[in-house]
DNA sequence: CAGTCGTGGAG
DNA sequence: TCTCCAAGACT
């Protein structure tokens, strides 16, 4: 229990030494900041990406999709005339699909309005799609060195453990983080200093066994390391169940998948395997089993090898959704991600549909 | 403004 | 195995 003499925390601000914090900060982020592939360059358009690409994403899992995605879109030129179906191909497997259009629609609009410049401040920013209240300030510091600050969950938590604000999400305190994370700013290093915020959250200052003995700043934070965490909701489950159907045509092989529908909430305009009722295939031989976990929801999904009357099944439930796509051309699709997880397990999958320059390695089988 | 939107990896 | 949740945005 936090002791109640503690009667600093309303005002937390005024006492701590700012001035001394950054410093510290500073020197720490220099000695210790990860190579990351988005932290060679400024380049906005390549800041602006990594920004989206790392909404809510683990940085282990944007680092090959974000070398791939600029393979195959170099510059926002490049990304605005794309069709959308191959930007979400490029998208596919990295969730949150609604980045991606955005991403893409924002590109139009800067090409189209702005002569391809991607604006300079937060706030032109922000009125972008896609664009929120964290990206915008992440992309006018770190590519044009405005002094704006950001909140994102790694500055939040630091935040709150330095100043001991507790977690509660209705709190008045809760509100004044962004002044508090404007207060500690650097502003002369304003890009610098928010990525240094960041990188002491994902790699000191961690959600669970926060390094302390580590952390640079340990002598300014007031809990350190105490914190407590809110309930989460329980994950559902679910049972699925995929056809997966192919056929040759000489030599040729081909894939039975499907396309979902414009207005689906989840995954709209993707592709699929082809859906079948679970219920009538409890006891069925299976091809491949596994699990996959979509928000609050376990998925247990059974594969089942084609037969022709589950063919027949299919086609009644989904009828002219289906559609026969060669398996060399699956990787160009917008995949979902539980798609692309089957085929690739099937070794239905070749290596991603990045054109190379200079690397014309042939496919192997 | 609370709900919704994906996924894979760590512990 | 199961829970947690990551450089949020949008409605």
């Amino acid at each position: 229990m936090p002791r109640a003499e503690n009667i600093k925390s309303a005002d937390s601000g005024e006492s701590l030494d700012a001035a001394g914090f950054r410093r510290d900060l500073r020197k720490w982020y220099k000695a210790n900041a990860r190579e990351l592939p988005w932290r060679e360059s400024q380049d906005p358009y390549r800041i602006w990406l990594s920004e989206i690409m790392l909404q809510q994403t683990r940085v282990a899992t944007v680092i090959d999709r974000y070398k791939e995605f600029l393979q195959r879109f170099p510059t926002l030129v490049a990304l605005a005339l794309a069709r959308e179906e191959d930007v979400l191909a490029a998208w596919s497997g990295l969730g949150y699909y609604h980045r991606a259009r955005s991403l893409h629609r924002a590109a139009q609009f800067v090409m189209r309005e702005c002569n391809a410049q991607l604006p300079e401040t937060a706030a032109e920013l922000r009125s972008l799609p896609g664009i929120g209240e964290y990206t915008a300030p992440a992309i006018a510091s770190i590519c044009f060195n405005e002094p704006v600050a950001l909140v994102d969950g790694n500055v939040e938590r630091v935040l709150l453990r330095v100043l001991s604000l507790g977690e509660n999400k209705r709190s008045p305190a809760m509100k004044r983080l962004h002044e508090q994370a404007t207060m500690l700013l650097d502003v002369r290093n304003p890009g610098t200093h928010n990525q240094a915020m960041m990188e002491l959250g994902a790699t000191i200052c961690l959600p669970r066994n926060p390094k302390c003995s580590e952390c640079p700043v340990q002598k300014y934070c007031k809990t350190q390391g105490e914190h407590e965490t809110t309930a989460r909701k329980t994950m559902r489950s679910q049972e699925s169940v995929y056809l997966l159907a192919t056929r040759k045509k000489g030599t040729v092989t081909e894939v039975l998948m499907m396309k979902r529908g414009a207005e689906e909430s989840q995954m709209a305009g993707m592709w699929e395997l082809p859906s079948l009722p679970p219920e009538l295939f409890r006891n069925s031989e299976v091809l491949l089993g596994l699990r996959h976990s979509i928000t609050n929801t376990n998925y247990y999904v059974r594969v089942l090898a084609s037969k022709p009357a589950l063919m027949e099944i299919a086609k009644n439930e989904h009828g002219d959704a289906l559609v026969w796509k060669r398996q060399k051309m699956l990787n160009t699709l917008p995949l979902t991600g539980l798609a692309r997880k089957v085929l690739q397990r099937m070794d239905l999958l070749h290596r991603p549909p990045v054109h190379l320059p200079g690397n014309d390695r042939q496919q192997i089988e």
